[in-house]
Parts: structure tokens; sequence; C-alpha cells
DNA sequence: ATGAAAGCGCTAACAA
DNA sequence: TTGTTAGCGCTTTCAT
């Protein structure tokens, strides 16, 4: 054997099949106008040489590459790879390839993946975007098909996929008092365009801002932030988190004071990460499905490269109660 | 204005800076033979312009993409996020983008991955591949720069990163040793290509393969594994297990027969998964750096696309005395 | 040190 | 239904 690695190009196809070339691109690209004797032969053809298309030639025609892009802070938060999983799992069943790029909610972060993704050529994107403003959002959107996740529409024509903030937090806080907690305290994550969580628990506690206290969405961060809302208000009984992170710091800080989160004190968290359901006491929390939402951005995203228009679709959290509240 | 929309090509920025295409070529390649005057003007026409190269073009000449692959098999299993923040972390410096390919550990998902890979023409791909045959793998090094981690080479072309899971395991059964635990049970995970950490157990305990359960490397397969052991040799008072996974599934089995881990049963775990640390008792575990295992693997594969030969590193381990043992 | 020519592999537009 | 023509934007010869 010889040329084990010369490329089978289209021509070869063509030549093999006794076509021309651009029937066989008109065969492995379900283009009309071509018999399916043709067709099929092309196809045996291709199997039989084992072709595969280059993609940078596709790409130079079409100006569209096989691939979306997927925009995040931190994958080591363990929300993401739970949302990411579900991204990769449809976007795998569309024949994409996905490209992530991790941002740290970072403003500067963020827009430089936006250049990476339309030099890329990607065929579409799918953004957790914690600090673009929406001008640059919407540009982006305008140079690429942009499913935006948790965060409203910078512009028509970039789709949306939100899970309702507001009635998790109802939901949570509702909880809360159906258990007999009336003095309530929230622990509010550092992270930008993310008020409805916020403003949703103070429309419950009837607007006291003074029973938020604000700490970077980490468990230490909930650490700290328990302490401070303690110091504030040494009578809270019931506390709300602005994710799941905040909650387990906060169940730690309580157990430093001899408190055990449950008994003494309740505490909700937001997400259901893997981790709240093994914990000691497991974390009652507001699930959102992070697997579906993944699907659902790509799904999102695959009817707008359909050519419909863009989409928006609210998931729905549901309250799971564990030990801690 | 008016052509928002066309893109700006290597021939706009010649003519503006008034030289041939090759010489812009050359500017931004950093090629010779090119006057530091020429170059200079040449790039500032380029900032200028705001031109930016076509990635299709540039890798239709080159056949490499400025993209490199990471395959792994479950970014929802919490080892992986971290590995992949690091590879994200080292590749992004190196203005390289991570396409991640999903495999679930399945052979025909780690082949189909290695084929878009090579399709994509990737500028080189790292790969936790489980069971993937060496030829198959050593196929896939001759086709693009290849690192494997915790993996042996199938190749001399092939570079890898290893975790030394043999000192590890050596340091979680003496750990055990000297807490005065000697009859010790093993829950192994049901993975391909990874018998170092059954193998230095069995060494430590004289052979007794019987002391050793598998199961999936899940919490669910850890509370089940740890059951079997317990009817098999109810007298096992510490428990080595794959992953940490199976460890918290132990130390919650554990719970239900009213034995805490750390008092009547010390349990150690494997990885240091993020969530280790937050459990009740926090579990002591060997501990791989998961974010300089990623970083690694994106330098050593640096290295290879800079034209050295193949290299083999290896990660030390070490062990992180918590609680539950 | 610079430029001219050639061509990577594909698909859109048009012709037959 | 099929084939021909043209050209996407870049880098690699090779010539100057």
């Amino acid at each position: 054997m010889t040329g084990g690695s010369v490329r089978v190009t289209i021509d070869d196809v063509a030549r093999a099949a006794g076509v021309s070339r651009q029937t066989v691109s008109r065969a492995m690209n379900d283009k009309g106008d071509i018999s399916e004797a043709t067709r099929r032969r092309v196809l045996a053809t291709i199997e039989e040489l084992d072709y595969r298309p280059s993609a940078f030639a596709r790409g130079m025609r079409t100006q569209r590459a096989g691939t979306v892009a997927l925009v995040l802070p931190d994958i080591a938060n363990p929300f993401f790879p739970a949302v990411a999983r579900g991204v990769f799992d449809a976007a795998a069943a569309r024949g994409l390839a996905v490209v992530v790029h991790n941002t740290d909610a970072d403003a500067g972060a963020e827009a430089e993946a936006g250049r990476a993704i339309v030099d890329a050529g990607a065929a579409g994107a799918i953004g957790f975007f914690e600090a673009l403003d929406d001008a640059a959002l919407a540009a982006l959107g305008r140079r690429v098909p942009l499913v935006v996740a948790d965060r409203p529409a910078p512009d028509p024509s970039v789709a949306t996929v939100r899970t309702d903030f507001r009635t998790g937090t109802r939901l949570a806080c509702e909880h809360l008092a159906s258990r007999g907690h009336d003095r309530l305290g929230m622990l509010d994550g550092a992270v930008q365009n993310k008020p409805e969580r916020r403003r949703a628990f103070l429309e419950v506690v009837g607007g006291d801002a003074d029973r938020v206290v604000t700490g970077p969405p980490t468990v230490a961060g909930g650490v700290a932030a328990l302490r401070r809302l303690l110091a504030r208000h040494p009578d809270v009984t019931g506390v709300f988190a602005f994710n799941d992170l905040l909650a387990i710091g906060a169940v730690q800080a309580l157990r430093t004071t001899g408190r055990r989160a449950g008994e003494q004190v309740a505490v909700v968290g937001y997400d259901d990460i893997t981790m709240a359901a093994l914990l000691d006491p497991p974390l009652t929390t507001v699930h959102t499905d992070k697997y579906e939402l993944g699907r659902t951005l790509v799904e999102v995203l695959g009817r707008r490269l359909d050519g419909h228009p863009a989409e928006h679709r609210t998931l729905a959290p549901r309250l799971v109660v564990r030990g801690s509240a």
C-alpha cells in the first residue's frame, strides 16, 4: 500500500463514481435534483473510499463550521458541568461539535469569546453571559445565531432559555414560611445581571434590604455571608441562598456555632447540584433541571439554525425538600 | 456606512498597506524575510482595519485548525470539570480553542470522537480514553498530535501524562494500617484499563482478591458495593475506594447500618473532588491535582506541537486526611 | 526583502 | 437531472 496519508477528495469520489463533483456534493448534502440511483451509487462510493469532506473547504464556501460555541463562566462550578452535559448530548445528536469558552464572568473574556466564535465561523453560539452588556451581546447576535441562557434577549434576533428564578424563590420562601420561619435572611451571590432571586425575596420579606447580605457565590462566600447575616440579625431562623454553594457555606458556618441546619435554623439553597443530596443534613433546595436546560439550549439553537425565528423558553423550577429546611 | 458585513481580507490589508498579500502573511505569522519597518506598518494596518484572518482559508492551506480536542468520559463526573478547567486555561493562554467530546467511556463514541478530531483538522488532541484499544489509539496518534491521560502510551508518538495510582493507593493503605486497620476491603470501579489501584491494593493485602468488590464508580455503586463487601467480610474495618464517589456511597451505606465513617469503619477515597471536603464526616482521600493535570496535558501537547518528541510525565498524588479515616 | 503564481477542496450559480 | 465555471482567503513555492 502506498498513499495512506493522501487525502481522498471529492474529485476522487466523482471519478470513482463516474459523475461530476457537483453531483457528489448534491448526494452528500441531500440537495434535490439528483436521481435516487445516482445518489445511492455516489453514497456507496463515498463509503467505499472512506471519503470525509474537508471541514475547511466546506467552511470556506459556506462561511459556517459544523461547530457550536458554549460560553460559560466556570466549568468547575458544579452547576455548569450538568448543563454542559445536556449541551454535548444534544449537539452530538445533531452532528455538531462543541467549543467551550470559559470566561470567569469577566467582561473582557466574554467579549474575547465572542470574537473567537465569529472568527471561527461557528454555526451558532450558546452563552451564559454574565458581564457583557446588552449592546455587545446584540452585536454578537447579529453575527452568529445566538441563544442566551438566564438572561433577557438583548435583541429580537437573540433566542433565550431561562429558568424561572422568581417562582423558584417564592417556592423557597413559602416553604420556609410554612415551616414557621418568619424571620428570614438571604445570602445573595455577588453576580451581575441576576437580580430576580433577590427581588423576589425582598417582595416576600416586605422590602427589608437589610436582610440580604451579598458575597461571592462560593462555599467560602457562604460561610462569611452567614456570619455577617447573623451579626446583623441574630434572630434569623430561615436562610435562603442564591445558590447551593452559598447554602453549603451557611450550613458549615452554622455548625461552627453549634447549630444544625434543619433544626435551629432552616437553610434553602438553589440549583440542586449533585452535592446537595449527599450532604449531612442533605440540602433543601430549588431544583432546576440542568441537563434539560442544556438540551433545550441546543434545541432552540437548532431551530434557529433551521431558519425559525428566535424563541424564548422558560423552564420551571421545583422545590426539593430534604433535611436542611 | 455601507459594508458592515463584508469581510476584510488579506488583500484589503495588502492594498491599504501598499504591499503584496504574502507580505501581510509574513507579517502576521512572524516569518522571516521582512523588514522591521514593513512589518510594523502592516501590523498597524491590520489593527486599523480590524482584519481577522479566516480560519477556514488558513486551515485549508495548512490542514490544521487552531483548535485542540478534549476527549473525556463524562463532564458531569466531578473529576473532569476540574481537569477541563486546567485545560481551558492553558489552552486559552496558547490561543487555542477547545472542542470537548463526551464519550461515556464507550468504545464506539471514543472512536467517533477520534474521527471527528481528524476530520476537523484539530491541531492536537488530549484524551481520557477508557475503552478504545491501543491499536486504534496508536492510529489516532499517527494522524494528530496526541496526549493521553492516565494510560500507557500505545505508540512512541503518543505523549502521556499520568497520575501515579500505585503510589496513591499505597499512601491510602498505609494510612489505614497506621490507624490500626488490618482487615481491609476495596471498592473497585468497574472501569476498563485502570487496574493499578486494584493491583496495588492486592499487593498490600497479600493478594486476597476476595476483598475487592467491583461496581460502577458512582455514589449508588458505592452503596451497593459496600453492602456486598460487608456481606462477604463483616469484619472489615478499613475501606479503600477507587474514587470519591464510591467512597461517598460507602459512607452513606455505613450510616444506614448505624456506623459512622471515621469511627467504627475507616473509609478512604480517591481524587479529592470538591465535595470530599464538604461532607460530614469530610472524606479522607488521595488528592490528585486535577487542575494541574489539565494544565500539564496542554503543556505536553504544546511542546509536541512545537516539534518536540512525545514526553511522559507523572503527577504525584498525596493523601489528605480528614474525618472519614 | 518583496511579489507573482498556483492551488488547497468545496459549493453556488449557471448552463446544458 | 447532470456538468461546467468560478472563486471562497489563505500560504507555499518560486522568481525577482
